[in-house]
RNA sequence: GACCCGUUCGUCUAUCGGUUAGGACUCCAGAUUUUCAUUCUGGCAAGAAGGGUUCGACUCCCUUACGGGUCGCCA
């Protein structure tokens, strides 16, 4: 048997971590067992859906990586994949269901039937559940064709997963309570059930219900604020999934390579923006400096700075220093530009030593002098005259940094040195000089 | 309210009947460093409560409490 599984959203809002969550471990779930990862597109509410929606979810799991083998854009022998374009099919198989007498009129509705009976599914994160269905005022009979002639979730969900063959049906724990609904349908079908694994739902830090204006709740926020997809995946995925081992950075290709259903957790996890941070960090650090730089250039110009020709150099500077990439920027701006901004409260930290002061244009001398431009010559250079000063080269790094950069923390100072050359670096040397 | 799922450091988690209850994020301290950061080392911090079962329970059972989910002609 070929594995077969689905994501199905509807399209009424934005890609949420939640359904990027069921997503992926939909497609880690197909991808470990060299099955088949479908999408279909649950448009049924057509007051509800949008286009931008739609699209936004298409992107959304594009970033992510989550590309599927059937589905709009892509085809399969198992379409259409819009709800809103299978209403024969809907049809066929409703009347299966007026044939088997199972369903009834009601308010110009039709409800089905339920089989009055204890209901005994298998969940493959949940175990064994029990619900009453002989109880009818808990579960009175649904509605599965509205009184409009359009069709409900349930009944055309499950006709769906039954035609496109779908063998796991990995979703929220919110579907929990649909199951016993699901299997009743698929047995009066005569279809044979999927197996079914319900996910324990993310939450907030502070336990409640994740909503779509919550911080970190919409994926299309991620690449904006400079995450890399595989850092996100990796971050969704270890929430409520555990690898059993202590590595905690994963790619893709990793997760597939270990995802396992029993290791999805029953208990829903909380969302920790500065462990997502964090991880994004890791993948940034792996990152070739080539990369980093391609990545991070769009939000150094959408700061509107400049990008030279050397700003790969410039990128690696700040590489292992940054956990999201819209922290590029301001990491970088003194070493883009002459128009970078001096932080007051180091400026007068940096004036402090009377020393060191004096020792500024002589070090702009030396600068001038070196006829080899190089970070450790500058450096040797600096330590030249601060021993000839009788001073500890220390502070005078200090001020040097300060003179540069208009700050306290940044890349390393001969880097710094060395991106900015012999020129700029002694002309800043000299302005500084002049401002204390 | 009824029904279902759950409950290990603040957070994500490992351990699945016998462990000093392990790792990671955060936080704190120390080291390194030209400052900050990074990095490294160390530290703080947990089995919801009460009953069983057992030689022995975080691990199994029951009860309570708490959290989440579901009870639509939404999906």
């Amino acid at each position: 048997m070929t594995v077969r599984t689905r994501f199905a959203p509807s399209p009424t809002g934005y890609l949420h971590v939640g359904g990027a969550r069921t997503a992926l471990f939909n497609w880690l779930f197909a991808r470990k067992h060299g099955g088949t990862f479908l999408l279909r597109v649950e448009d049924t509410d057509e007051a509800r859906n949008t286009d931008a929606a739609k699209q936004a979810i298409f992107d959304g799991l594009l970033w992510l990586g989550l590309d599927w083998d059937e589905g709009p854009d892509r085809g399969g022998n198992h379409g259409p994949y819009f709800q809103s374009e299978r209403k024969p099919v809907y049809d066929a198989w409703f009347d299966k269901l007026v044939t088997a007498g199972r369903v009834y009129q009601d308010d110009g509705a039709w409800r089905f039937r339920f089989d009055r009976k204890q209901m005994t599914m298998q969940d493959l994160v949940c175990g064994e559940v029990i619900i009453d269905y002989r109880d009818e005022s808990n579960t009175p009979d649904m509605v599965v064709k509205r009184s409009d002639g359009s069709y409900v979730f349930h009944f055309v969900n499950v006709v769906d997963d039954l035609e496109m063959e779908i063998t796991h049906v990995i979703r929220g724990e919110d579907h929990l309570m649909n199951t016993p609904k699901h299997l009743q349908l698929i047995e009066a079908l005569g279809g044979s059930p999927p197996q079914y694994a319900h996910l324990p739902l993310i939450l907030n830090p502070d336990g409640s219900k994740m909503s779509k204006r919550d911080a970190g709740a919409a994926v299309d926020d991620y690449p904006r604020q400079g995450f890399l997809p595989g850092a996100v995946v990796n971050f969704i995925a270890l929430l409520g999934w555990s690898p059993k081992t202590d590595q905690e950075i994963f790619s893709l290709e990793e997760l597939a390579d270990r995802f396992a259903l029993e290791n999805v957790n029953r208990a829903p996890a909380r969302f920790d923006f500065e462990k997502c941070k964090w991880v994004n960090q890791q993948h940034l650090v792996a990152l070739s400096p080539g990369d980093f730089s391609v990545a991070a250039e769009p939000f150094v110009r959408a700061a509107g700075l400049p990008v030279p020709d050397h700003f790969t150099a410039v990128a690696a500077a700040v590489k292992d220093k940054v956990r999201l990439l819209e922290e590029v920027p301001t990491a970088v701006d003194f070493l883009l530009h002459d128009a970078f901004s001096y932080d007051e409260e180091t400026v007068t930290k940096a004036r402090a030593n009377p020393a060191v002061n004096e020792l500024l244009e002589t070090l702009a001398q030396q600068f001038d002098t070196l006829s080899d431009w190089s970070g450790d010559g500058a450096k040797a250079a600096l330590n030249e005259t601060a021993k000839t000063a009788s001073i500890k080269p220390g502070p005078l790094m200090f001020a040097l940094r300060v003179a540069l950069s208009g700050r306290a923390h940044g890349p390393d100072l001969g880097e710094i040195l060395n991106i900015l050359g012999q020129n700029r670096s002694t002309a800043r040397v000299r302005q500084f000089s002049k401002m204390l």
